[in-house]
DNA sequence: AACCAGAACAACCGCCCTATG
DNA sequence: ACATAGGGCGGTTGTTCTGGT
């Protein structure tokens, strides 16, 4: 025999509370203390179910609930939690005080997710989309979008405004780029992706120089992770250093305290050299990696604080969009080179 | 001003786990 | 061992808000 619902008392009020039901449960719970929720509608005068009583308390009365805004740290650390544990958003609340899960939860659904998405990485997997659709998509879009640049700043003759085309090369460019820095973590040997040139092109914007790597050096890096007769994507080829990507959730969940025990510390585990050369990675790409990505996180925060753009979101951007005519043909070329056939 | 669509958020539902008798 | 209560959790739904036309 299964469980009753707790709720099947015909009468009981369902739906949005009014701040007197409110002012009975607060005043209630502050001489009482919490006691059974089951009991506790009852002995408080209302005419709610327990259950609802104690999401109501939980998720919206509590007095050291915190509201407002999401900060950019609490973004980035919802992320960089989701990456290594998935939906369990009370483990996540925990590590957000004043948040409660149900708010988190919601915050996800409505604002990272669509954000991830939008940078092209899968929010499940956080991995970049191995869809081959979305990336012909976005190379397609900036294509056309190369064609008008002669007819306004803004917009071209098929009406695509700047910022779209902004939105697909960041896209695109993060996939990219998120490729390099998977392959790198293994591939120390590889020439191709030691170099600053290439592997950093955020520490040149950075630094002033604004230099994008050389075309050819982008080519044999994606050469190199991509050898020839391999022919499942481009993107399908990223690899990791050890087997961990393929740990169940719960081994995941058990590393998730040392995980980022290594956040706030650091930085120290990971030769500084390498982390030269790391990319600014936008979320965590797997258990693994996480450590890296908010060292990584907090390494550019700390470089980026003396520069304008303030966050990491803003100086990729910036990166991709302060371009100039010429790069407007660099960018086609690489998509050229990158698909050949596709266009 | 009215309408509509999409976003945001609060609340509910159903399942699960644990404690207890 | 089993039934049941209590509570937690994640997914989903429904309502409200907001911005655009």
């Amino acid at each position: 025999m299964g469980r009753p619902p707790c709720c099947n008392e015909s009468g009981v009020k369902k739906g949005p509370w009014t701040p007197e039901e409110d002012e009975k449960l607060m005043d209630y719970i502050s001489k009482h203390g919490r006691g059974t929720w089951r009991t506790l509608p009852k002995h408080a005068g209302l005419n709610r179910c327990g259950k609802s009583c104690r999401l109501r308390w939980e998720n919206y009365l509590r007095p050291d609930i915190k509201r407002g805004k999401f900060t950019e740290e609490e973004e980035q650390l919802i992320i960089n939690l989701h990456s290594v544990i998935g939906n369990k958003w009370a483990k996540i609340a925990t590590h957000l005080p004043g948040r409660t899960d149900n708010e988190i939860k919601n915050y996800w659904n409505t604002n990272l997710r669509k954000k991830l998405l939008q940078m092209g990485i899968d929010p499940e997997t956080h991995k970049p989309r191995t869809d081959f659709n979305h990336l012909l998509n976005l190379s397609q879009l900036l294509g056309l979008s190369n064609l008008g640049t002669s007819t306004s700043p803004w917009t071209n003759p098929l009406g695509l405004q700047a910022d779209v085309t902004q939105i697909a090369k960041l896209q695109l460019l993060q996939n990219m780029l998120q490729l390099f820095n998977g392959t790198s973590l293994v591939n120390i040997g590889n020439p191709y992706l030691l170099g600053n040139q290439i592997l950093n092109p955020l520490d040149t914007f950075l630094n002033g120089t604004n230099i994008l790597p050389d075309k050819d050096s982008i080519l044999r890096g994606l050469e190199y992770a991509n050898p020839v007769g391999n022919n499942s994507g481009l993107f399908l080829s990223q690899t990791y250093s050890d087997s961990s990507v393929f740990k169940s959730r719960t081994e995941k969940e058990n590393e998730t305290n040392q995980e980022f025990l290594g956040y706030n510390q650091s930085i120290s585990t990971f030769p500084e050299n390498q982390a030269e050369n790391l990319l600014p990675a936008l979320v965590a790409s797997g258990p693994r990696s996480s450590t890296f990505n908010q060292m990584d996180f907090n390494y550019n925060a700390a470089r980026m604080s003396t520069q304008s753009p303030s966050t990491t979101f803003e100086a990729w951007e910036k990166f991709l969009i302060d371009d100039d005519e010429s790069s407007g043909s660099y960018w086609k070329e690489i998509l050229d080179l990158t698909y050949p056939l596709s266009w």
